[in-house]
DNA sequence: TCAATAATTCAAGTATTGTTGAAGTATTAT
DNA sequence: ATAATACTTCAACAATACTTGAATTATTGA
């Protein structure tokens, strides 16, 4: 279901842009807010952040792929690219422990629902 | 089974420490590797990294708790930190779409085996 | 049309991060 | 003891990332 291979690259500059308190935050509240998504200015409200600020995250989070903007008249909607997140997760967890049965719970990571 | 409760600063610094393409090509590797580990020749050699640039970035994935240490002689075996690695997946999709169902692939990732 | 709202872009300054080579510490082998 | 090996630490420099406030574009309502 995931549409093209992930390169490192790519994983690199996601996982950049997860790096950072207030993008990560901002990530979050969209994940929580699934396919409603959240405007710029709801998205300032709930993150106590300057619009300017906000701008440039945002940005830095589009560019990455982890989210997707629509227009809808003055405001925008942003919406987190769910798919994009789940390959992320999905490479850093890929042929681990050289194909044996390892020591770990995997039971944890379920992307979503 | 995840010890403690993952804070969002600790997200960050682990999302940082793998937001560079050497430090995660490294993790890769000890993913790969799983429980035997992996000393930094070893890691030097693949990765064709200078072993004071890989020291370096060993350091900030070990301060970000996604690696941890082990001395054996005059070697340093470094190893995945699976749940560390876990409680990370988990945080980006936690209380995802409002709780409700929501549009997305799940099955995409399992933290290993 | 004019004012208000929603959001972005730009430029400047500061802070953080990554690279390199040289020096330092600890362990093993002769 | 001495030398070699395995890593780490340090200092200096270059490159990137983050913040702020002012200016800009586009849309809506009076």
């Amino acid at each position: 279901m995931n549409q093209t291979k992930t390169s490192e690259s790519e994983v690199v500059e996601a996982l950049a842009a997860l790096a950072q308190a207030q993008r990560l935050r901002a990530f979050r509240a969209l994940v929580v807010a699934g396919a409603e998504g959240l405007t710029p200015s709801a998205l300032a409200a709930l993150l106590q952040i300057a619009p300017s600020a906000l701008s440039f995250h945002l940005k830095a989070l589009s560019h990455a792929g982890l989210v997707s903007v629509e227009a809808s008249g003055r405001n925008l909607i942003y919406r987190a690219e769910f798919a994009r997140m789940n390959n992320l997760l999905t490479y850093l967890t890929q042929d681990c422990c050289q194909g044996q049965s390892c020591a770990v719970v995997p039971e944890a990571t379920q992307a979503c629902c």
